[in-house]
DNA sequence: CTCGCAAATTAGAATTATTATAATTTGACA
DNA sequence: TGTCAAATTATAATAATTCTAATTTGCGAG
């Protein structure tokens, strides 16, 4: 994790930014969370337990800052809320999200899934990609079992 | 247009809703700026030309009552605001969208080009998928063609 | 036809997420 | 050590959306 903090450090200086104690709490809650897609205020509330004094300017601040970066990601659901969701190391793109839309969880797929369709999108449309957001709403693993489990124990009752 | 019109009427009225003079008003406007990509607000201005006496709330409503019936679909760039979005008449899945990070145009997509992708993850996930939301980011036709134009211009001077 | 009721609508207040402001603090560097 | 820009803080302001309570609408029973 070190490492990774110290990478984040190179590149907030090479821009001439600091590496500040509140920024680098806030790195580190997103080190500690990788999976977990956090909003602003979640992230406020976990960093307030390491460094009470912060801010939620800050960590909004902050979170602007690492987006432009690209450290991170901001994403949206589709509920009011920005989540912010850490980049794997050396990703060129950002990953893709299967939201399931019984339980609510969020899986995420590291695979560039997409190369074919923007080279489609590149010729057929003469856009050239830079990023993407793709997220699959759908029913997850866990909540299919659970239907057929329902519906098989409806049968047999 | 009255054939859409009478269209969404009946499927409100299946879910047993009625399409009273104010949701009309707003289908219409969605209709008649199809390709806009309108927020709430922006919808609710032009609502109110027609039935000035419309409330903002209502138009919230209806846009959330014709999301449910998949009649829109309400998507987010990124800046804070929500937009709604007509489906295209038996469209199964939603539409893809270009953003353009220099303009900031939206540029629609109907062909399904995640097929083969949402077949990957059925098969690869044994995630079930039922919608999508697909979104580029990049540069479109007009400013690639007007970066190419600067920079000659430099050469050139 | 009209009465009553449930659904829909309205204006405006309330809530939530986010951004701006102005004063204060921090820390690198001369 | 003193200075100065950058960063941070608390708080106020703004923006988007949702809630509330009172009012209106319009269909179906009588």
């Amino acid at each position: 994790m070190e490492h990774r903090i110290d990478k984040i450090k190179k590149q907030l200086h090479s821009q001439s930014y600091k590496l500040t104690p509140q920024r680098e709490a806030t790195v580190r809650v997103l080190l500690e969370n990788e999976t977990d897609h956090l909003s602003a205020e979640d992230v406020y509330l976990l960093v307030k337990e390491k460094a009470p004094e912060i801010g939620l300017a800050t960590v909004y601040r902050t979170l602007e800052l690492l987006s432009e970066l690209k450290v991170v990601d901001k994403i949206n659901f589709g509920d009011g809320v920005s989540r912010y969701d850490l980049r794997k190391e050396g990703a060129e793109h950002f990953h893709h999200h299967l939201v399931c839309i019984e339980c609510g969880s969020v899986e995420e797929i590291e695979e560039d899934l997409l190369g074919d369709v923007e080279k489609i999108v590149e010729n057929q449309w003469g856009f050239e990609v830079k990023d993407h957001r793709l997220t699959f709403h759908g029913i997850c693993k866990v909540c299919q079992k659970q239907a057929v489990a329902a519906t098989s124990t409806k049968q047999s009752s």
